[in-house]
DNA sequence: GCCAACGTTGGC
DNA sequence: GCCAACGTTGGC
């Protein structure tokens, strides 16, 4: 399948992933259910990855990455000086995943959600969907490939 | 910083 | 298990 994956960007760039080499980064911290059922049960390796940026001065698609690890146990759940430090979790009993995701080509530009508006074929993009506060979603392939057009339009 | 939308919590 | 209150997300 493909996705979108949300950061913010002055905690995971699209720059820190291009720079962190074949393994990737640790995605790492997603604390909501139906997000973590997707990373858990459906998130494949070679898996291609939107990246977007969000809560920073240019919010939109950034980029490429690919899954390079399927899901294991979030390590920040375990870590107390981790913001995502989940007490209730121990080495027998956690419930939140991550996986890896390393970098395919960064954008030549960003493409805003207001550009991804004007293209009807994308009115059921999950991404633009009002209130939608997922940040691990599933993209169709045609809704994949625009966006790569519009990356070289 | 505003605020709509959604998730979570907790009393009952 | 209902649901009001509260917290969080995240675009704008």
């Amino acid at each position: 399948m493909n996705w979108i994956f949300k950061t913010e960007p002055s905690e995971c760039s699209i720059d820190d992933i291009a720079n962190a080499g074949p393994a990737g980064v640790v995605w790492e911290g997603v604390r909501n259910y139906q997000a973590r059922n997707f990373l858990r049960d459906d998130v494949k390796l070679d898996d291609l990855v939107l990246i977007h940026h969000s809560s920073c001065a240019e919010v939109g698609l950034v980029g490429l990455g690919k899954v390079v690890k399927l899901a294991y146990a979030d390590p920040s759940q375990f870590d107390p000086a981790s913001p995502y430090y989940f007490a209730k979790s121990s080495p027998e009993n956690w419930p939140w995943v991550a996986v890896n995701v390393a970098f395919v080509e960064k954008f030549h530009k960003v493409i805003s959600m207001a550009e991804l508006r004007q293209h009807p074929q994308l009115a059921e993009m999950l991404l633009l969907k009002k209130g939608n506060r997922l940040s691990v979603m599933p993209l169709t392939k045609i809704e994949l490939e625009l966006v790569l057009f519009l990356n070289n339009a």
